[in-house]
DNA sequence: TTCATACATTGAACACGTTCAATACGATAA
DNA sequence: TTATCGTATTGAACGTGTTCAATGTATGAA
């Protein structure tokens, strides 16, 4: 959507669009989400009202807009992280952290982004066909650092398990919004105690033993995702 | 807040407070929830737009009214259901069965419940203060089944675990409101797998191999939810 | 009966997200 | 230059949840 619109777009449109997105997000981090007004968007970047709702659908799509573009332009970043880190629980680590760094300034906002999580229809639901795109980027990250990583993982979770990975990861986030102990030690805490489990059930589920359980596990995920 | 209510309210009073309700509940399922206006309630209450916000305080309350009812009013039919039941599988499913029957009709509007959930400050939210009465009816209940179940839970997790079964009833009460299948399969589909593999962990959870393990779970469920 | 008081009810008004018909603009073709 | 046409921009209007000052109403005291 947004790139279609780009493609036709006059530079001179492009430049309200982008000044719609910087004071929306700037008002935003000021003031949070609910708060901030279209209206005060619009004057904020010196367009009528209707302006806004030109290049943006709705108040959330400028969240998407938000999270789209930190997904884009994080790929980079989590590939250099993760150079020279062998330990899975270190590179795991390393993809949420630096997730969290990213939206530290914008945490006021985010919560928006799971406002319709739950549904898989609604088009910004961050499990909606529309952030598809999005997502499977997400997921291409714990891919690769399952797959860099120090610690053999059965055949049979290997392909479910950076979906998995990036729930998980999304579990973290959304406990970090509503974090409000100070400078998000009970985050930081979780991150800890979590990724040290995450790790022993990986190493636990190589056990022959195990086989059974796993097929359950993965038995499960199949209908909870399909 | 509602009993402080009813204490000095007119019988009178008390009557358009359930005509309200029942207004909104009605219009609730056969419309959903946002459809629904408070003008349609207030109207087929018979009182003016005020009226409504003079029993309730927001559309939503309306909504947890009948969480709280619900809740309340099904105590004893899980007594009894229970009543017999000796395999813990049974008496979870059993529960859980029953939640979702009771549900059954008010499908589309249960959403509502679930929109301000990861806000625990959101008094309307599931883990809120406000609701931690109606929380703590449903955790006992849970309680109450591991207790007169056949499997043996080990004793540092016995505390924690009916937190964490109501936890799970309600991804599963989650994962059904969403759930576009016919006739709601892919819900019973889960409910059978995931009520096995929780009794399969349960079950496991007794070795003395998995004693760490353990302590791992709990110290997170700790951090989680404290 | 009359008054006082607390409870109950009203509906206009507010701010919000969103829509849309009308208009302005700017590049291209004549 | 002028006319054309698709893009960009405007702001009034709509329907919404919610608030609140004003008004009505019943009950008990005088």
């Amino acid at each position: 959507m947004t790139t279609a619109m780009k493609n036709r777009s006059t530079p001179r449109a492009e430049d309200t669009r982008q000044r719609i997105y910087e004071s929306a997000l700037d008002l935003f981090r000021e003031k949070g989400f609910e708060p901030t007004t279209m209206r005060d968007i619009a004057q904020k970047a010196g367009v009528a009202l209707g302006g806004a709702y030109y290049y943006f659908a709705s108040k959330e799509a400028i969240v998407l807009a938000f999270y789209q573009e930190m997904q884009e332009s994080s790929h980079q970043t989590v590939l250099e992280a993760l150079e020279g880190r062998k330990k899975l629980k270190d590179r795991l680590r390393c993809i949420i952290e630096l997730r969290l760094e990213t939206l530290a300034p914008n945490r006021k906002f985010c919560d928006a982004l799971f406002r319709h999580a739950p549904d898989t229809q609604d088009p910004l639901s961050p499990f909606s066909a529309e952030t598809h795109p999005i997502r499977e980027r997400a997921i291409e990250h714990m891919s690769i650092a399952v797959d860099g990583g120090d610690i053999k993982i059965p055949s049979d979770i290997k392909v479910r398990l950076p979906y998995l990975l990036w729930l998980f990861q999304m579990g973290v986030i959304l406990f970090w919004l509503y974090d409000r102990s100070p400078r998000q030690q009970r985050t930081a805490k979780l991150i800890d105690q979590s990724l040290g489990l995450v790790i022993s059930l990986l190493r636990i589920s190589s056990l022959p033993l195990m086989k059974p359980l796993r097929k359950a596990v993965l038995e499960l995920v199949e209908t909870v995702s399909v």
